[in-house]
DNA sequence: TTTTGTATTAACCAAATGGTTAAATTAAAT
DNA sequence: ATTTAATTTAACCATTTGGTTAATACAAAA
């Protein structure tokens, strides 16, 4: 009885996902995702009953994929410094040319806060990944400065993330040809670990 | 034969921007921007004649708006690190609790870029500010590190805007209830220019 | 006061869009 | 082979939406 639907329930995820995470929730078209799927525009309906509800399915799948790599990192045996590194490169490489993951988090967040919720717990972790208790124990040792975690961490996610969000303007404004972006993202890498690094050492010690 | 047309026009463009700015240009309702302006649909056309002008000339504006008070702090005769603090205190006064707004320029140029080339020249003075040539002067006689003006810039603003940006989700990562938040704007104050201070100042000197 | 051109409105239109339905196809179970 | 249930399609529907139009109100010029 059971026909193998995981293969068109499987194209309408993956079509959706793409159209969603491009036009955001307002701008994307049922047609336009059908059609991205090679299928008709009923099956939407069928496997996913409304738009609301296709898009609820792309949007959790979305911030669920967006923090496991790096509560991956942060758990990671490395060097602390290592780890900001990795996540730097992580973000980087994966968004430089994908802006549209990051833009799509921030807009639709804004656009509905209340779509959070169903986060909940999961991104609490955070707080108990061995970066973190690293960073307390050096912070302790006297090692690193009492800088609070939350703005460690919003320090990192700002210099990473911030010129993937704004790269069109950026580059408008500093007129930057191909080789030159490609540089500056390079140059990112380095300068953005060394920054974080300066501002939580403790020279005193 | 001139009537007081400036009032509607008036009411129309502030309709508009708030409208514009709240839903961006695919989410945005021609209807709701004539409610709010308290006039008919018709106007709107009759004075602008598409959705497409009306919104141009709001994404123009907001566009115009955000950088000049940018240019006359960076052209202020203040002390370098006074000018960053006023960067920091500025944005995130303006828009810590509007978020809208910068999201809208991230979102709307992401979704065309096209939109851009109409500033052109506009912001290229950037470059030509009191505060990239104080930089690098410093950065000539020894005083400051070679950094990059875009990194530079680049850090300033990731470290201001960001957190507005993505404040919905840091708040709820970092349950932060409202005199948290009160206070973490304030830290940010004081953290970013001394962050920003501390990566450029030369202490070999 | 009449004329003239502007400003404003209500009613309307065509296209787009999310969603439904009834019929047809397909695959498995009996 | 026949029944049964899931899958897929084409045609259709109601609503929304940007945009138009024809008629009206209105202020200034003649």
């Amino acid at each position: 009885m059971v026909k193998e639907n995981k293969d068109t329930e499987g194209k309408i995820l993956e079509a959706a996902r793409k159209v969603f995470t491009r036009k955001g929730m307002g701008g994307a078209r049922m047609q336009e995702i059908a059609d991205e799927a090679g299928i008709n525009k009923a099956m939407l309906h069928y496997y996913f009953r409304s738009k609301e509800r296709l898009y609820e399915a792309i949007f959790q799948e979305v911030l669920r994929n967006f923090f496991p790599s790096l509560i991956g990192i942060l758990n990671k045996t490395s060097e602390f410094k290592d780890k900001v590194a990795d996540i730097v490169e992580l973000y980087t490489e994966e968004f430089k040319d994908n802006t549209y993951i990051p833009i799509f988090l921030i807009n639709e967040i804004h656009q509905n806060p209340a779509r959070l919720d169903a986060i909940g717990s999961k991104v609490g972790l955070i707080h108990d990944t061995a970066f973190f208790k690293e960073y307390m124990e050096k912070v302790q040792s006297g090692e690193f400065l009492p800088l609070s975690p939350m703005h460690l961490m919003v320090n990192i996610l700002a210099l990473t993330i911030f010129p993937i969000l704004a790269n069109p303007i950026l580059f408008k404004i500093f007129e930057t040809n191909p080789d030159g972006k490609k540089q500056f993202w390079e140059e990112r890498k380095i300068l953005v670990p060394q920054l974080i690094m300066e501002t939580i050492i403790n020279k005193q010690k």
